[in-house]
RNA sequence: GGGCCGCUAGCUCAUUUGGUAGAGCAUCUGCCUUUUAAGCAGGUGGUGCUGGGUUCGAAUCCCAGGCGGCCCA
């Protein structure tokens, strides 16, 4: 493979040999530190411009800038919480020593040890007594001034992305922080962390369309999880009344700047909970992650200000409608629904029922102009197989979105329990299925079962994790919140003829 | 799925009537013992996304395809 390798590669690949010649093994297995790049500056704050630290330290990390002066060096390496100025001299290190020191490359990693001082400049600095290559690197960084810009590179390859660029790993940081205080704040509220199937055997829990596998010594095909709703419910039926899940569910649908084919989910459920109560944990709860982030209430989000003071509106969807959509569907007949539709350009869901038609509407005229933090409640029975009945309005569910930004960002129900309108709404998702629509819910016997046990009345949440991440952190795109976002393989990286094979069997 | 835009050195970007492809950083060589976007001098490095077409001649014009971005459905 190496006979077409451009010269920076080569001389890299080079270097690697002459080290080894040099006794140096490349590639160690183990070094020790007497610290990191943070401990450094903590500890020799107050050391003063003339003097050496008493003792030796020992640091690792990777080469990150270079700058040779003759017969001494400067380079900064970075660990993970910083990075460590290294100040290298002929007369102490010797010939041998500190010439293959500067044969070093930007991107290696190298152990350092020597004294902690200060230099003219200010800067704490280790001058090296002694050195250790660590790991050699074969290919050049991107350059110091505009690191690594192409979106398209930094999403293939995030792990150049993350050493070069701090600000995604700035993100990153942000959202392992959120999601730790998501989890904190439910435990702290008595909510227990369960997990439930992905590998599912029915289609259930939302309206999407599953990614399909299929079990090879069983014989039988399996759907990964489109949401852990029903599984969450057996729980409730079977006496915990207070749990969550934080998981990757999977939607076979389009990509886009807040679609990614797999994303992470929250969902709550607590039992004697109804959905008014959902809505006050949702805001409590998105205010804890938001406090991770920000002590303001107000935070930008692609040049529009967003202000999460509480109350967050509410406003009935049949409202919303009339109010952003300019559309009345209150007490219509499911055929001037459909004509209100069509005037507004929505067609091809002639055979589908009335509640995707409305979910359309919605989706077009109402959702995009939400930009505050707004609660749509109260669903037509027909969007919402899961939901139960409104308690005084039987045409409508009790149910809430939280849209952010023109973004869904939490769904959420007074859970349906009367197993047998339960039965008969997923008879109705069948029909809707076997007139083609690839979104409808299975009908799930062992989950019917399940209800009719007996679950408790409960409220349940879900929570788009990445599209919190996204607004916390100011992201425009899924993609910058995920750290490997989902990417048409490059022909060299496409699956080879071996792997497809495994498809057939 | 549709529209627009992009793809040029490892990276960031130039290159206008179609006429031998450039810079900065990185890399290499020489000088330089407290620099930090170190400095000075010199050099190497290109299937211009891929394939086809037009042309004496294509990075540039045309067609098809790939990957990506933005907007729309």
């Amino acid at each position: 493979m190496a006979e077409e390798l451009s010269e920076l590669l080569r001389v890299r690949r080079d270097k690697l040999e002459e080290f080894r010649k040099a006794g140096r093994d490349p590639y160690p297995y183990k070094y020790v530190r007497t610290g990191t790049s943070a401990d450094i500056q903590k500890k020799y704050a107050d050391l003063k411009g003339e003097e050496d630290s008493p003792e030796e330290v020992s640091v690792a990390g990777r080469i990150l800038a270079k700058r040779g002066h003759g017969k001494a060096f400067f380079m900064h390496i970075n660990d993970g919480e910083g990075r460590t100025q290294i100040y290298a001299k002929l007369d102490l290190l010797g010939k041998e020593k500190y010439e293959l020191f500067e044969k070093l490359d930007i991107g290696d990693f190298v152990g350092i040890k020597g004294k902690v001082f200060r230099t003219r400049t200010g800067e704490l600095t280790v001058r090296v007594s002694d050195w250790t290559l660590l790991s050699k690197s074969l290919h050049p960084l991107p350059e110091k001034w505009h690191g690594l810009q192409d979106k398209e590179l930094r999403y293939r390859e995030r792990y150049v992305d993350l050493m070069i660029n701090p600000e995604t790993k700035e993100v990153f940081l942000k959202r392992f922080r959120i999601i730790k205080a998501m989890r904190k704040f439910l435990e702290g509220k008595g909510f227990l962390e369960v997990e439930t199937p992905i590998l599912q055997v029915m289609q259930g829990g939302a309206a999407a369309k599953p990614f399909e596998s299929y079990h090879d010594a069983l014989d039988m095909p399996l759907f990964l999880r489109i949401a852990p709703e029903l599984y969450l419910k057996r729980l409730l039926v079977g006496g915990f009344e207070k749990i969550f899940e934080m998981g990757r569910v999977f939607r076979n649908e389009g990509i886009s700047f807040k679609h990614n084919p797999e994303y992470t989910m929250l969902e709550v459920y607590e039992a004697y909970s109804d959905y008014h109560d959902v809505m006050k944990l949702t805001e409590e709860m998105v205010l804890a992650a938001l406090k991770e982030i920000s002590p303001e209430l107000k935070i930008e989000f692609k040049g529009e200000t967003i202000d999460f003071t509480l109350p967050w509106r509410r406003i009935p969807l049949i409202e919303a409608l009339r109010e952003y959509g300019g559309v009345d569907i209150e007490n219509r007949s499911d055929d001037e629904i459909r004509k209100i539709a069509k005037s507004k350009g929505i067609e091809g869901f002639e055979e589908i029922g009335i509640g995707k038609i409305i979910n359309v509407l919605y989706d077009k005229l109402v959702e995009p102009n939400l930009r505050q933090p707004t609660f749509i409640i109260d669903y037509p029975l027909e969007t919402s197989p899961l939901a139960k009945k409104k308690r005084d309005n039987p045409r409508l569910v009790e149910r809430f979105e939280l849209i952010v930004a023109g973004m869904e960002l939490a769904n959420a129900f007074s859970e349906l329990n009367d197993p047998l309108d339960q039965r008969e709404r997923l008879k109705k998702q069948a029909e809707l299925k076997a007139a083609g629509d690839l979104e409808a819910e299975s009908m799930d016997e062992d989950f019917l079962r399940a209800l009719e046990y007996g679950m408790p009345p409960a409220g349940g949440l879900g929570i788009g994790i990445d599209r919190l991440v996204m607004l916390l952190t100011n992201s425009p795109s899924i993609r910058d919140v995920l750290l490997f976002p989902h990417m048409r393989p490059l022909a060299e990286a496409a699956p080879k003829e071996e792997e497809m094979k495994i498809l057939d069997k």
